[in-house]
DNA sequence: GCCCCTAAACTGGTATGGAAGATTGTCGAA
DNA sequence: TTCGACAATCTTCCATACCAGTTTAGGGGC
């Protein structure tokens, strides 16, 4: 399902869809930080619109899970809680181990050519310690294999279960990349090597690091959290 | 005797939400055919509400796939496509070969008691040749599985695919529910013994059968479908 | 008949005001 | 001080009006 969220023609873009994309982005980057309220005519002054398109926007990002709407009480900004975090991770790598099985199964030797360049700029983002380079070219390698297994579409669906994920992630920006980038290429080898069974070890041990990140992050902002 | 008044509900609904229920259920139903236009005004009228609240509730139901709004032309219920459905089994057999692995590894044998009695229901309602009870048996067996090994949120999220999927089980509503029974069988055996490959085996026969109702659906009614 | 143009009648998008409920702060009484 | 009543002020929800495109219906000219 479809993989426009956004069904409106392309042509123009409405107000509220421009609110919904910049409200997203700074929800996901702790721009908004959970628990924080989102007032409509708040909102409203800021974008400079009427509070209509703003209403809207909040409709479309509660359906997301990003805001929770509480009638006639308050707009906010849902907090992390543990066992979304969980959920989505469960999710997340039921669906990108499949993706990993099949990539294993149709693999083609250029594809080498299209995920060494990926692997090297992060390499190059690793030794200049550029997080936020190095969290791009991380999704940028996971959905390219989607891609080239012609699966696509799953990614727009993670994408929306990694809102959830992101968050802890840019809590712990300084979070080992290096290890990363190592975890990376044992993917991409498995896949070369046609092997499924080491392509989903790899990414289950890769997805799995997010409960240490979970940890961390709780540990230096429990505000952001709900209570357990 | 003190009674509790029922009426106290955490969250009284809103006029939205009403509306976002009644017409998911006739979309998905297929009250309301692919390609109908869903006027505003219309519902607007036939809900007894202002425009406002009934365009609410079509953003709310085209962020889940089911209708398209094109601006200032027209909203519309969603034709079925090829490629969106199987998407949507690609995304629920990724989910549910997870869940099954989930339920192999954990299944108890109280299990038994609780899947049987589901399995028994299905097999009156096969004799009876009582579709819709099946449907509504089928999907609960299935949740119960995700709900005993502790991830029934997983469904929450197939339940939004299914919708699609389930446009397609409403054309076919004939099909041969007594093999779709032997299946459900398998599977449960597959999972009382403890066998994760068996019970994957299984799943995945039995959801990949939504290709032939595809193929099926699209000849009786290739008007709901959208242009290849 | 056929075509083109235009105006009326749609469509969804936005602005604004008000209703109903929840929160907050103030004032007064014990 | 502590507590309760109450009004001012928040919030989201809904209704109404208007705006801007799009489609359609109906003439008029050929």
């Amino acid at each position: 399902m479809i993989t426009y969220a956004q069904t409106i023609s392309p042509s123009e873009e409405t107000n509220a869809e421009r609110i919904v994309a910049v409200l997203r982005d700074e929800i996901v980057r702790l721009v908004l930080k959970p628990g924080d309220p989102v007032s409509e005519s708040e909102m409203a002054v800021r974008f400079g619109v009427s509070r209509q398109p703003v209403r809207e926007a909040l409709i479309r990002l509660a359906e997301a899970g990003l805001v929770s709407v509480q009638a006639r009480k308050a707009t906010r900004v849902v907090r992390i809680s543990e066992k979304s975090v969980l959920n989505a991770k469960f999710i997340r790598e039921a669906l990108e181990v499949e993706i990993m099985r099949r990539a294993a199964g149709l693999a083609q030797p250029h594809w080498r050519d299209v995920l060494e360049p990926l692997l090297e700029q992060q390499a190059v983002a690793v030794l200049a310690k550029d997080l936020r380079t190095f969290h791009a070219l991380d999704d940028a390698f996971h959905r390219k294999i989607a891609e080239l297994c012609e699966v696509e579409f799953v990614w727009d669906l993670i994408d929306a279960q990694k809102a959830q994920l992101d968050r802890v992630r840019y809590m712990t920006l300084d979070a080992a990349i290096d290890i990363n980038l190592i975890e990376h290429r044992e993917i991409a080898q498995a896949i070369y090597d046609r092997d499924a069974g080491a392509a989903e070890t790899a990414l289950r041990n890769h997805v799995g690091k997010i409960t240490s990140h979970l940890a961390l992050g709780r540990q230096r902002l429990p505000d952001y959290f709900a209570p357990k």
